[in-house]
DNA sequence: GAAAAGATGTGATTAATATCACATTTTAGA
DNA sequence: TCTAAAATGTGATATTAATCACATCTTTTC
């Protein structure tokens, strides 16, 4: 029965192990979790969620990255997180059987392992540490929306984009010579979204960015970090 | 030995106790956990926290309200949170000794009941249900934090200032006749560093949702809500 | 209770981004 | 590979809140 434990969909390993809120299970445990996993693939521009649907499992990234996003009132988007493998959405509260507060769109094609809201209540009790690990990540989650709060309300608007482009850096920069290079999984609309400007407005001031040599736009989803100091001045 | 086991500061009960991740404690706990706190006390306006402290201290605010907030790239505040009695700040990790991410200010006469870091180490780990407690503290905050950043990308100003007016109205409305009164914590300038606007700004759309009948302005610290779906319709 | 300090209101002006319109480039699909 | 659709770039203009300046009102302090 050794075939019966791996996950089909994520290459053939424990899908539960990509999670770090798992990390303190035994090996038998994970199993167990593991077993209880359904497993759900999206395509490229596939919705995930709407705000108000019953959240009623937990949606864990095993493959691609997914925008999270609420509308304002004008109908426009505003993301809240990038999330990718190892993330996950959903409530994580003992108990509570809310519904999602946002949106959530796959970004590039998905693979999600979905734990039902009542299995994951069962693993919670009887792991506690649990717990802790979930604490780990959603303060990092607080710390990050506290950053993003902190860069929409500046007026400057160049200092929102290098605010964002180093949290690019951070989460998914290659360094490449004296550069660092970003494979963007968002598209200029998106990016204007995450910052609250409008389309037209993030592209020009990238390209004036480019003017002044501080970063190079070299396709649509590409973006080469020729002066990070530079980005770092403008904060 | 009675008398010992009483805060001084927190009108003789268990200062721990007013604290709802504490809930779970039973009271030989909740004694030993109250007599690890150290009181503290703040003049209106003194400053709590600044960023980049050290946080080896959880802080309760047992009375009083306080404004927890970030500083632009401008010099301009922005507000993250209005706390107030039975919140805390600090480091609510296991393990990590990190340093404040934000500013704190008394809004009026604080009294702090605080407890170090190893202290609240230790009685997470030995009760780690109290872990699920902070979940969903956390989780609450998470949600307003999501809250305020839509509010924040609405270009729309009197949709925001309808935003902060609602939150208001949850938190501290207090309901006479067929109006809302709210005796407000925060200065105007305090608000409009809520929703990321200036003084003047919000200044006068106050000016026109009072001529509008939305509400009422009465001196500078009350706003009595005349019609709270108007503000829904807003939002 | 008076004076000073601080907070708020308000008009005039400026500055910057949203909006609109459309050209151009890139991507995806047959 | 070609074509259609989608995404992006860019100019002109409108709009709206920021800024500046100062009057007025409120609160604090002695």
């Amino acid at each position: 029965m050794e075939e019966k434990k791996n996950c089909p969909v994520c290459e053939n390993k424990y899908c539960a192990n990509k999670v770090s809120i798992f990390s303190v299970l035994e090996d038998k445990e994970l199993k167990e979790v593991t077993d209880l996993i359904i497993h759900k693939k999206y395509k490229k521009g596939q919705i995930i969620c709407f705000e108000g649907d019953v959240s009623d499992r937990l949606y864990i990234i095993s493959r691609g990255k997914i925008k999270v996003f609420k509308y304002t009132k004008e109908g426009k988007e505003q993301i809240l997180y990038i999330l990718s493998e190892g993330d996950f959405i959903g409530d994580l509260s003992l108990l509570k059987r809310s519904s999602f507060k946002f949106n959530a769109e796959a970004l590039e094609d998905v693979a999600v392992c979905t734990l039902g809201k009542n299995d994951f209540d069962n693993v919670l009790k009887e792991n506690p540490e649990i717990a802790l690990k979930i604490l780990e990540v959603v303060h990092d989650r607080i710390m990050r929306l506290e950053d993003l709060i902190q860069s929409l309300s500046t007026n400057d608007i160049e200092a929102r984009i290098a605010s964002l482009l180093l949290s690019f850096i951070k989460d998914f920069g290659i360094v490449e010579e004296d550069n660092i290079v970003l494979n963007i999984p968002l598209s200029r609309e998106d990016m204007a979204n995450y910052i609250g400007v409008t389309r037209e407005t993030i592209s020009r001031k990238l390209s004036s960015m480019q003017d002044e040599g501080t970063i190079e736009l070299s396709g649509n989803k590409k973006i080469i970090i020729k002066n990070k100091e530079n980005l770092k001045l403008l904060v």
